[in-house]
DNA sequence: ACGGTCGCTATACGCCGTAAATTTATGGGA
DNA sequence: TCCCATAAATTTACGGCGTATAGCGACCGT
């Protein structure tokens, strides 16, 4: 979209990345491609062969860069941690998405890791349960962002509308003899009434799973 | 790779889904293309489009099919509906990458939920409190399967142990000193000593979250 | 002044999903 | 028995993707 955001006419790699994290927030990750982020910079999709051995380089860079939005200090006891987390997915759900294989793979990804296996360490977790706790927090926490209900993965809003409209649709014609349950809780699959309320409940959710005694 | 796997010379959906499945489950997902299908079946890419209306259409119909392998009677408490979604998903974990925005799209999808949803609400969970675990658990238990410590998604041997590989050098040249709970439980990260331990205490962990007392 | 390396372009390839038009096979009614 | 509507697949083509390979100009230390 814009002409080029550098005064330079060199490539930057930082601007490369700054670049594509819009893409992929604002048009999703499909929307992430190697000829799309060259063309903003004016230039050869070949051009970015020199800052990234390859598409899934980029695609690591990108998610590093997304961690490393992961702020924290010393006094952040692992409720805060999570709490962070879950705002910097939140920020960014199309990287959400394949940030779980990749996260080990970067710098900030091994120190949220580190960080967050101490913290359950000190709350008695054997290393092993830990270290299976904090995989499971991480992926838990993407979980809540990318199924977050009404939330579809499709930036296009008519095609999202379309496919809300079909799942209500589907939902709302089921005989509520055959499915109560599904008939009484259609309206939280469809949408949220309040984002905050189903977040916190998530969070909880993860906090009793965690509790050791 | 098989010639043709039926005597009649018209495609058959369900053959079509098979096939589909046979390559994910050997190959992955990203190995499931509509050329590949068809030549499996010595037939022209664009003959799917008869039997499915598109590429879309046939990854929900795969998750579908998916799906339907979870045999549940009403005898089955929550506790061995997750169990055997577990396994379903073990002996799938291609597709469970792509089964939480398609399970709700999908016959079998539903009538799971709605199951699910019952048993937590006779559990003592409110309706919508029921919903939100009904998803956080199927999401729990793809999470299980997909970061799976060991597993990386690309079936090629050559390409997995170099990923691996790197892996382990990166955890195990990481200073103690600075690192010392990730070089404590590196070998976790690396790979299971025992699968079933390490679903085991998932399981644990989500009945844990579950718990309404 | 010059040779090398840095950073990028040019070109091309093979793969993908799929739109549109066309062809072939089939089975039921006249 | 013939015919024809419709089912089922083919043909052709397009645009987009990641990326291998080769080449080319500008800059820089000597």
């Amino acid at each position: 979209m814009a002409p080029r955001p550098t005064a330079s006419d060199r490539l930057d790699r930082d601007e490369l990345l700054s670049t594509a994290l819009a893409i992929a927030d604002s048009d999703g990750l499909d929307a992430v491609t190697l000829r799309r982020v060259a063309t903003e910079f004016h230039v050869t999709p070949m051009a970015l062969y020199w800052h990234f051995k390859d598409k899934d380089a980029l695609l690591d860079a990108l998610v590093e860069r997304m961690l490393a939005e992961v702020t924290l200090d010393d006094s952040d006891d692992l409720r805060s941690v999570m709490t962070t987390m879950l705002g910097v997915l939140r920020a960014h759900p199309a990287l959400a998405e394949i940030t779980p294989l990749r996260s080990m793979r970067t710098e900030a990804g091994l120190a949220l890791a580190e960080r967050v296996v101490g913290l359950l360490r000190a709350e008695g977790h054997s290393p092993v349960a830990a270290a299976q706790l904090s995989i499971f927090l991480l992926n838990a926490l993407i979980g809540l962002v990318v199924q977050q209900p009404g939330e579809v993965a499709v930036p296009d809003p008519a095609q999202r509308g379309a496919l809300l409209a079909a799942k209500r649709a589907r939902l709302k014609s089921l005989p509520p003899e055959a499915w109560p349950h599904l008939t009484e809780t259609a309206d939280f699959f469809l949408g949220l009434p309040d984002e905050e309320e189903y977040y916190d409940r998530g969070l909880t959710l993860l906090r009793r799973a965690i509790r050791t005694d």
